[in-house]
DNA sequence: ATGTCAAGAAAATCTTGA
């Protein structure tokens, strides 16, 4: 079974680039991010048409998450993120496939900073940590993954010494993802290939690609039971040099059934 | 500070977020 995470940067304009990557690589589930659409804009009729059903949380103009998948309908588990009833962004979609739970996020980006987008950021980390806790104590498989616009480590990123007053590489925000982690997940990428220089995220800004000047910011978390079933895992970085294509690559890992 | 994108409001460019 594979699973994949994309942030699509707009499902919609994205939308070519989006089947022929589906086409091309056959994902089984896919998890993803920045629809930038409101409900009624998913291109469901499409998105069916490449064979997959697909349950949806979007929001006009900004963020928005999805997950796909080939086995049906998604038996959808939780839609946003608990925690905050004030908070009406759509950032968090969950559902439970062939046993396994798998929790689609767009974490907040939190720039700039200092100010309210980080403080939502951080805020946001802290209920995905409390909440984090209640998918570790369930009994089946969970995956939790998409954005999380987190730079975990200095081999994470192209020129770290650029990076480090940004929201993506503060050490506020590196200690939440540890924090998190150290509740009991395992990043899946880092569990395979614990030290290669692997980015899912490219600028659009000054030939980004072209450079390599990227950043590993998508990510697959697995639960203690997910982890012993992890057989394999990847990105499509060819995805990046399509004609109107995102800005992050898609990500996959290949679990046993 | 810059640079690149897309969507939305509004009416062809500007703003916003990333």
């Amino acid at each position: 079974m594979k699973i994949a995470t994309y942030n699509v940067n707009g499902v919609n304009g994205r939308l070519p680039v989006l089947l022929r990557w589906l086409a091309e690589t056959k994902p089984d589930v896919v998890c993803l991010q920045e629809l930038k659409a409101p409900d009624e804009k998913f291109p469901e009729a499409a998105i069916l048409e490449a064979g997959y059903q697909a349950i949806w949380q979007g929001q006009k103009s900004w963020n928005g998450v999805a997950i796909l998948s080939r086995f049906g309908k998604p038996e959808e588990t939780q839609r946003g993120l608990p925690g905050d009833d004030e908070d009406i962004q759509s950032r968090y979609l969950e559902a439970t496939i062939n046993g396994i739970t798998i929790g689609c996020l767009y974490l907040p980006n939190g720039n700039p900073l200092p100010g309210p987008k980080f403080d939502y950021k951080l805020a946001w980390f802290e209920r995905l940590i409390t909440y984090s806790g209640k998918l570790l104590k369930a009994e089946n498989p969970v995956i939790i993954t998409g954005d999380f616009n987190v730079i975990p480590t200095e081999i994470d990123v192209y020129k770290p010494e650029r990076w480090v007053n940004d929201a993506l590489f503060r050490t506020e925000v590196r200690e939440a993802f540890n924090k998190l982690i150290d509740k009991g997940w395992t990043d899946a990428i880092r569990k395979l290939y614990p030290e290669e220089v692997i980015y899912t995220f490219f600028d659009y800004f000054r030939n980004a690609y072209g450079r390599n000047a990227g950043l590993r910011i998508d990510h697959f978390l697995l639960n203690p039971q997910m982890v012993p079933r992890l057989n394999n895992a990847g990105t499509d970085h060819n995805v990046r040099g399509w004609e109107k294509t995102s800005d992050h690559v898609p990500v996959w890992i290949e679990v046993a059934d």
